[in-house]
DNA sequence: GAATATAAGGAGTCGCAACCCCGGTTACAA
DNA sequence: TTGTAACCGGGGTTGCGACTCCTTATATTC
């Protein structure tokens, strides 16, 4: 497999970030409306994602690798406490839009291919990490396992998202799941 | 407007069950397989629902006002706390059918119609008299206000549906967020 | 139990969006 | 510069799903 000329690699990424964009606004939104935005013919889209689930996988692909990419950096801070908390208020404050590509891809009824699989195992393996060396640290409670903390993240995500809320709200909300994860962390 | 014959009464609450079901095991369902599972015509369903959209409101609708309903029952509990952590709990677990379809909702790009959204304000202010009363009560702490609360309710449940929590992981999940929401009630 | 309004059913129609074809264009090598 | 393989564009094609027409069936009323 050669490497891609130099103006299919840039139309690739024109198109991968259209499709942010596009999905992330509205995840019904049609294939040529990416096509348009990317000023790039409908073909050319095709040609690149031979479907529209393949493209969406890529998006959230991207972004999750993304993310695990954020927590691996912040895995080397010195204080444990303040990556996992900052760590998780990052992700829910720009969850708006990744959320509605999520939403777009389990709406078509597809489950996550092996690439978008891989690229959430691998998230979800470095957040385990900041979660460990937090409980070490003692600034989160020890009994607080993996599969809770996860789902938190997650349903923070989505319920400052779906509600609309401020951002000050937001951060008040999260007051009050950290408040419930660091209860009793020194015992 | 005379009161619709019996019949026609009767298929019309096969209908709505149905399309329960349907939309919330998937929410991308055709309507024609609403109608099989109610084992009625197409033509059936479109005439007591004139849209797919519209089907999908009063779907939604049922659920909010069911949701209000056991909110007011238990705003005459005894204990203001339990009726308020239970109601939250209840919600979450029974979340996983409700979410698809508003997933469905919101995918077809549609804003909530006027009914849907009645329901849904009757719904968050039966939510919000529980949340008073718990904090009168000293169960739940006074600086949590409603839209985070609210919003944490609503994530808790996409969270929990999302990562496919196990029941033992979500009462650990929820009894994090519990403990958030009580810490310092006392003072 | 006959008349009639009301409802049911299911084979269509119609539009939309994913996906393909093929003639023209452009990056890259020699 | 020129050849050529890779790439692009945008008008078709096709399938699917929302919605309708019209004939037949059945509840309700007197």
């Amino acid at each position: 497999m050669r490497p891609l000329r130099a103006d299919a690699r840039d139309n690739r990424m024109r198109i991968l970030s259209a499709a942010e964009d596009v999905f992330g606004q509205s995840p019904a939104a049609s294939t040529d409306e990416v096509a348009k935005l990317a000023e790039v013919g409908i073909a050319t889209v095709f040609r690149h994602f031979p479907t529209k689930v393949a493209l969406l996988e890529a998006v959230l692909t991207q972004r999750l690798e993304r993310l695990r990419d954020r927590a691996l950096e912040l895995a080397d801070s010195d204080d444990a406490g303040l990556a996992f908390f900052g760590f998780f208020s990052q992700v829910v404050a720009e969850s708006a839009s990744k959320l509605a590509i999520a939403e777009a891809l389990s709406a078509s009824g597809t489950v996550a291919g092996d690439e978008a699989k891989a690229a959430g195992q691998g998230m979800r393996e470095a957040f385990g990490s900041l979660l460990d060396r937090a409980q070490q640290a003692g600034a989160v409670r020890r009994d607080a396992a993996f599969p809770e903390v996860y789902a938190l993240l997650v349903g923070a995500s989505r319920g400052a998202t779906a509600t609309g809320l401020e951002s000050d709200a937001r951060d008040r909300m999260l007051a009050l799941l950290y408040d419930g994860l660091r209860a009793g962390a020194g015992s």
